[in-house]
DNA sequence: ATTTAATATCGTAATATTGCGATATAAATT
DNA sequence: AATTTATATCGCAATATTACGATATTAAAT
């Protein structure tokens, strides 16, 4: 075992649920609150920011390129990563419709 | 390795980090849904609903009341889990704080 | 008292994730 | 052309997660 049965549950939660994986990591909230309040960086800004190392930053880089939520533009010898707009308004849509949902409680708890 | 360097992060960027995680499984967000739409419902109900074995269940059972968002009361031989709505709110707004923040994107990308 | 029903926990196998050194690639600098 | 700089990828070791069968526990039903 150790894989996620994928096939039980509905597109929308298998997707929800891949994107709130990529983000429950304490590396990629950094990366994304970095690019978020520098605007723009580029992986080396980060490896100096958080002290991983840059294999590792690079790694954590691909995975929010990976859910769209980041890009990544070629400036020379280094790449410039700043936030995909469309794809966290995208988000921020689908979390909000989540997240903030009403939630009616029962009386027996 | 395998370990996440939580020494690095801020306290508020490892807990948003390790509350996403947990609700970065579909199983967790299948699990949320059911017990929303139903107001409060039995373990077994859904190892009926989501056809995961009923360790399985248990254990992301576990896990969602780790992080307080659920609440499990003894009913004679079953337990009834609910919403626990003071955390789900609180948990409401700190992902709203971080998801709605207003993103400003550099030219270069 | 015995059986049934619901849940939790233990142990384990399969797989995934995290992190990093080493190496590859590609552009800029000297 | 050689060096430097920035990034990506590979391969690996350590650890974490997922899933489940088996078993334990506890309350209700017979």
């Amino acid at each position: 075992m150790g894989v996620t049965k994928t096939e039980l549950y509905k597109d929308e939660q298998n997707k929800l649920a891949s994107r709130l994986k990529v983000l429950g990591h304490p590396a990629r909230i950094a990366i994304l609150q970095y690019i978020i309040n520098q605007k723009a960086c580029i992986c080396n800004d980060l490896v100096e920011e958080l002290g991983l190392a840059q294999a590792t930053i690079s790694q954590h880089l691909k995975e929010l390129k990976a859910i769209g939520i980041i890009q990544g533009s070629i400036e020379g010898k280094s790449v410039c990563y700043c936030i995909e707009e469309q794809i966290w308004k995208q988000f921020q849509t689908e979390f909000n419709a989540f997240f903030n949902q009403d939630v009616k409680i029962k009386q027996c708890c």
